[in-house]
DNA sequence: TCCAATATTTTGAATGACTCAAGATTGTGC
DNA sequence: GCACAATCTTGAGTCATTCAAAATATTGGA
């Protein structure tokens, strides 16, 4: 938040950004530092980070600037059912998430084998397999805490 | 197709849909079939093969129909990324999915496991993980052989 | 430092997938 | 066959996302 992280962070930003081939724009600095700081944010999460420091962004800037770094590789993008898409920094490992099935909440977790694909499946019907995309999904610790202590509710595993 | 497997198809089907605790309705009936024609459909595409039978259905009551189902246990929805969700009658194994990236065909990969959830993260960071969905990216048969071969042409093969 | 070329942003509208609501209809047990 | 509740239908509304075109800003070069 003070400007002596802020400046460095901003030298790498505008850096990732020229080093992926795209121009520097103010919306993409933002929505860079934007993922920064929210490490699984929604166009709209990013929307709200990047508009306190540049009101002017449009959630249609934010798209684009989202969308060119996912194709420029320097973002990736996944969506846990039911959820919009999810942004994220980390793309170079191949890990996978944790996904709060009452708040929402994300966590990365960490790929055993750190490359794609990291699972083969047994009998792959011709498909020439890319890439597996694992999501656990689950309760949260915080909300596995207030859901256990008098339980009626009802795990659906499965 | 013909009356011979469609006579007793229609029995399970209502059966299934009683002992779900549902009442049988035309709409249902129509649903429920569609899945059973095509195991991995949209609500879009059980619209196309209820309407043929039931024409007067509505794409809502399919989407009715549809989430009755899955709260009933009979049948399970899941959303590759960027696709609309997919509906399917499978829900007693724990299966997962190989979806082509090129045309969108979606086929059933049996879980080694056989139980949810089949694989648990290294480091669950407190969460309480109910179910591990997998789903395998890369290119069908069809799409594989296409593109290889110098091609420049998307087939759309849906 | 200023310019031109063009990449990017902005604004506004449109789409697809799905949900909400309320009145009409139908299935089921009696 | 009736009554009551479950379900269907119609129509509108929402959310996430994309399309399009004019306005603006960035970057390499003069």
């Amino acid at each position: 938040m003070t400007t002596s992280t802020q400046a460095p962070l901003d030298a790498d930003v505008a850096e990732v950004i020229r080093g992926a081939g795209l121009r520097l724009t103010k919306p993409r600095g933002a929505v860079l530092r934007a993922l920064h700081d929210r490490p699984h944010a929604s166009a709209d999460d990013v929307l709200s980070s990047v508009a306190a420091v540049f009101p002017k962004a449009s959630l249609q800037s934010v798209y684009n600037a989202l969308s060119d770094f996912v194709s420029a590789g320097i973002v990736r993008r996944f969506e846990p059912a039911g959820s919009p898409g999810l942004y994220e920094l980390r793309v170079d490992d191949n890990h996978h998430h944790l996904v709060c099935t009452q708040c929402g909440a994300v966590s990365d977790v960490d790929c055993a084998v750190g490359h794609a694909p990291c699972l083969t499946p047994s009998e792959t019907q011709g498909f020439v397999v890319h890439q597996a995309e694992v999501t656990y999904s689950g309760l949260c610790a915080a909300c596995a805490s207030t859901t256990t202590t008098t339980d009626t509710t009802k795990t659906t595993t499965g």
